[in-house]
DNA sequence: AGTGCCTGCGCG
DNA sequence: AAAGCGCGCAGGCACT
């Protein structure tokens, strides 16, 4: 390593008309301060990448300030630091030792908190709050080293702190890159299963003859459908006594119009959610170009923002087609959470059951339970807390056959209902209880408590003890997750770029020749490849998996299958 | 007209 | 109406 050649570069914010950045040496030493005007910003960059060493990184505010429109000059990183998504994470975690100094830099926290600047409009635009005068943005990271490094486990954070951070530069570039849509494949499904579009502004055809059908089924020529209190009294009026008219309820009762109603209202759905409105919103050109927002959910999930993006209906997948030349590599993991939950438990008896590509017949052929459909609900019970039906019955079968597994689920639960904090495999801990919640607990435990304190508190602890359950292993689920699509992400972007003119420019000059992730929902990604690299990227796409269970897990035996295949459209399997 | 809540349903 | 976690969004509706 040589002396002058900078780890990070901090980005550390706006000085009068110009941004400033230093160079800085892992011991903290600043090597070289410059800066630039905001439209030099891309060339300035694109040169320091070029002779950074391996292992650098850039540190700046706020992904979304500056990426995306370094994306569209052409401009890619390959390693950030995002101080707001680490502040974050670090503020709260219980590795963190002492965590007081972050806590102090409020102005980190609010902008933490703060989603407005979340909508696709705002998504270039300054995020109100993010702290952006270079004296605080160079303080601020050295209090983050600092927490680290006293930290009672760094190596952890350092790991969930650098796949955050790789998480939000991926987040961006799903969104300058799209998720390819075939507009004529969507447009035929919705005529096909809608009927024709309609002109004016009525309803499609089908859409239509299902609607006249309920109404008289009904006996009713004037009921609402669409207003759910005027669709209940309706209903009450024609003799079916429902107390809701939610698909499953309705599914209970023996009359005329309940088949025809469950037709109009899935029909409805795909109107509303997914209808022609969507499509020219947010599929206009080719690509489908949803807003993810990294760390959005609790857990560390991500979240959306705008056009749905984690709620794609299976139906819609077929629109999911290639560019001529291309193909998608489409690659989901079986079962990610039990898996996640056996190697963090250490669970040898759960890792057997893993053993094959279905824990759930592992499961049954452990002789715990006996159909693939009981093991499924078991596990899904346990690990959200379920106590009561079949799920909440099956549950103490799954504790006499992998008591280190489920000890893991009941401890986080226990302390949970304590009020403790529960931690994720590399150290994102839960939010404390609100001050509402501690109330409670504190007046039912008081001498002269009323009785329906009491419940109400017994239920409220129960209610933070399943969220607390599910939060370390959703959580943990999260950080494979992301150790996954990192390491994938830097395997595509060392992949040859194709000759010649691409076949399409609408994935960005950055997207349009090279191998790219271009959708990510949990425990699933879409690859974008040129189709002479299919196979290169799907070996790619297991390779990280692998990296990702070896970074998270160490040798702890036990594998995550993917479902995987190389296709023009995501419809399929 | 803008807001915030409720219901219902899509996804993992 | 899910029993049992985490989300976002549309439409209706009550409120300001």
């Amino acid at each position: 390593m040589s002396a002058s050649s900078p780890a990070w570069t901090i980005v550390a914010g706006r000085e009068h008309d110009r941004i400033v950045l230093l160079e800085v040496t892992s011991d903290g030493t600043e090597l070289r301060r410059r800066t630039a005007r905001r439209d030099e910003l891309p060339a300035v960059i694109r040169a320091v990448e070029a002779r950074a060493q391996a292992g650098h990184r850039w540190v700046w505010n706020d992904t979304p300030r500056w990426y995306p429109a370094l994306l569209n000059a052409g401009v890619d990183v390959a390693r950030c630091h995002d101080l707001r998504l680490c502040h974050a994470i670090l503020r709260s975690s219980a590795l963190v030792s002492d965590p007081a100094d972050l806590r102090g830099a409020t102005a980190w926290t609010a902008a933490a908190g703060d989603d407005s600047a979340d909508d696709a409009l705002f998504a270039l635009e300054e995020r109100a709050g993010v702290p952006d005068d270079p004296a605080e943005v160079r303080a601020e990271f050295a209090r983050q080293q600092a927490a680290v490094q006293a930290a009672t486990d760094p190596d952890r954070l350092r790991l969930l702190l650098a796949a955050e951070s790789a998480g939000a530069l991926i987040a961006a570039e799903l969104h300058a890159a799209g998720l390819p849509w075939d507009s004529a494949v969507h447009d035929r499904l919705l005529t096909d299963v809608l009927g024709d579009r309609p002109s004016g502004g009525g309803l499609p055809s089908l859409l239509q003859a299902r609607a006249d059908e309920v109404r008289r089924a009904l006996g009713d020529p004037q009921a609402s459908l669409d207003s759910q209190p005027k669709l209940l009294r309706s209903l009450h009026r024609a003799g079916v006594a429902a107390r809701s008219t939610s698909r499953w309820e309705l599914a209970e009762f023996d009359h005329p119009v309940i088949a025809p109603l469950l037709a109009y209202k899935k029909l409805m759905r795909l109107l509303s959610a997914n209808g022609w409105a969507w499509l020219a919103e947010w599929a206009p050109h080719g690509r489908f170009r949803p807003v993810y927002v990294p760390g959005g959910v609790v857990t560390g999930r991500w979240a959306s923002s705008g056009g749905g993006a984690l709620q794609l209906p299976r139906q819609l997948r077929p629109a999911v087609r290639a560019d001529p030349g291309w193909v998608l590599v489409v690659a989901d993991v079986a079962q990610l959470e039990p898996r996640v939950l056996a190697a963090m438990s250490r669970d040898i008896a759960l890792a057997d059951a893993a053993r094959g590509t279905d824990l759930y017949e592992g499961i049954v052929a452990g002789g715990v339970v006996s159909t693939r459909q009981e093991a499924k609900i078991a596990v899904l019970g346990a690990m959200y807390g379920a106590t009561t039906g079949d799920s909440g019955r099956l549950v103490p079968a799954l504790r006499r056959a992998y008591p280190r597994a489920m000890s893991l689920v009941d401890d986080a639960a226990r302390v949970g209902e304590d009020g403790g904090i529960v931690s994720t495999w590399l150290g994102r801990s839960s939010p404390p209880p609100s001050s509402a919640w501690q109330a409670l607990q504190a007046r039912a435990s008081d001498a002269d408590a009323v009785s329906g304190d009491d419940t109400a508190a017994r239920r409220a602890a129960r209610d933070r003890g399943r969220f607390t359950r599910n939060f370390v292993v959703q959580g943990t689920a999260a950080e494979w997750a992301l150790a996954w699509l990192a390491d994938l992400r830097g395997r595509l972007a060392a992949l040859p770029a194709i000759e010649g003119e691409p076949a399409a420019t609408r994935s960005g000059p950055l997207f349009s020749r090279r191998a790219h992730l271009a959708f990510f929902l949990h425990d699933e990604i879409i690859v974008h490849a040129p189709a002479a690299q299919a196979e290169a990227v799907a070996a790619a796409v297991r390779a990280s998996a692998e990296r990702a269970t070896t970074l998270l897990f160490g040798g702890f035996p036990l594998d995550f299958p993917l479902d995987l295949r190389i296709a023009d459209d995501a419809g399929k399997g």
